[in-house]
DNA sequence: TTCACGTCTGAATTATTGTTCACTTCTTGA
DNA sequence: TCAAGAAGTGAACAATAATTCAGACGTGAA
């Protein structure tokens, strides 16, 4: 054996690895899923067509991992900003407003990851993606029923049709129509953020309360 | 000129045209979007290929009819079970059950109609559909404001984001686990459609009592 | 420098389906 | 029965992208 990997060539790999991957969240931001196709993904990362595939076997597997890697920085998100919250109930709304900011500001992408269609299957990836968010925004609706600030519940049904309904009315095909200009965002996530509250039981006054504690902090909203 | 289209013929034509429908609907319905394949349909259709565009331009037009036709369907039934309701708020409810119901007794169809990912570009007709249907439950929503029983909002948002958590929590992906036996098809149906009417901000207690009137005369709900 | 092996390349291949069209079959009125 | 034209057929074609692979190029130890 005259050759074995170096460091230096194991951090190349790894760099290219990334910069696929990149290429790849790049294209599905600014044209949607549509536009993650190898032969462009690989211009884009400075790559040919064929070795994306010493880096993926498939694109199905590209775009599973993509999936993963958005749904992980959400999920991040969606942590630390429910963590930092001061109650079960805040922590729900700031989970609730982090989920609906995000769509917001990544919209083409978002929906990519969530219902888009693919050429290829990504079921599973997907899965798990919208598992994993659901399961924290459930673990978060299940404190706040501990805390008695909510009805017991469904939680995990709860979770699912508040993400739903977030996701829905902010990245779905209506979106546009609802939330005419760039003005209206803010609203649109508290408005929403609002409805998401109510329906899994926090009284009105009490609601509009976190909703306007929730969106306060967060970061400044960008156009679509 | 020795050839005319005579009644006979006109008739035979109808016939044909929506046998080649019917087989897409049945063919969406069994095996989703995906299943309705040209080639696939015609067999179901008794006709060649061919024939299939002596009535259809393209693909696109054929599943763009099929899914006008599915939300004509539905937006009928929301419209009569809501009619026949008491008030305005029981025909919100009646409204949104409605809607679940038929979500869940064709699962695979609905999400098909929805967001399953195709081939060919049914956007519009995707955006039409759920553009009338948001439109007849944010008619319904707007009722009830009207009379005093919800308290002012954005009618047409509410209604998308309504639309969003049925659709994502009874035929999304993550409905099989939320929903794993059939005896719990009715619990799902009420517990959402509770939930969508708190969204809205029709009080808790009122909401139950809602939602039991509005389920209970429903036809009998069917396994997935 | 050399050689053994890994990595990269991108044109060619493959696979899948929608779509076309030359031909056959059917329908109608004379 | 016949001719003119409509409707139906299905094998062939076209278009799109994912995937492959034979050869070019890099890399590391001797």
């Amino acid at each position: 054996m005259v050759y074995r990997r170096t460091h230096q060539v194991v951090k190349r790999l790894a760099a290219r690895r990334s910069a696929i991957l990149t290429a790849a969240r790049n294209a599905a931001a600014e044209g949607g899923m549509a536009a993650v196709q190898i032969a462009p993904v690989a211009v884009r990362a400075n790559v040919a067509a064929g070795t994306v595939y010493r880096y993926f076997p498939s694109k199905a597997d590209l775009i599973s991992e993509l999936i993963a890697d958005v749904s992980r920085d959400e999920l991040t998100a969606i942590r630390r900003a429910a963590d930092a919250a001061p109650g079960p109930s805040s922590a729900l709304a700031a989970a609730v407003t982090t989920v609906a900011v995000h769509a917001l500001s990544q919209r083409k992408l978002t929906w990519g990851i969530l219902a888009e269609p693919v050429d290829v299957d990504v079921t599973a990836s997907r899965l798990a993606s919208r598992r994993a968010v659901v399961g924290e925004v459930a673990g978060r609706i299940d404190a706040a029923v501990r805390a008695g600030h909510l009805p017991a519940q469904d939680t995990s049904l709860a979770a699912t049709a508040l993400l739903g309904a977030l996701n829905e009315a902010l990245v779905g095909p209506l979106a546009a129509e609802n939330i005419d200009d760039p003005g209206k965002l803010r609203d649109a996530v508290q408005t929403v953020t609002l409805l998401a509250l109510r329906a899994v039981g926090v009284l009105d006054a009490r609601a509009r309360g976190l909703v306007v504690q929730a969106v306060l902090p967060g970061k400044t909203l960008v156009g679509a």
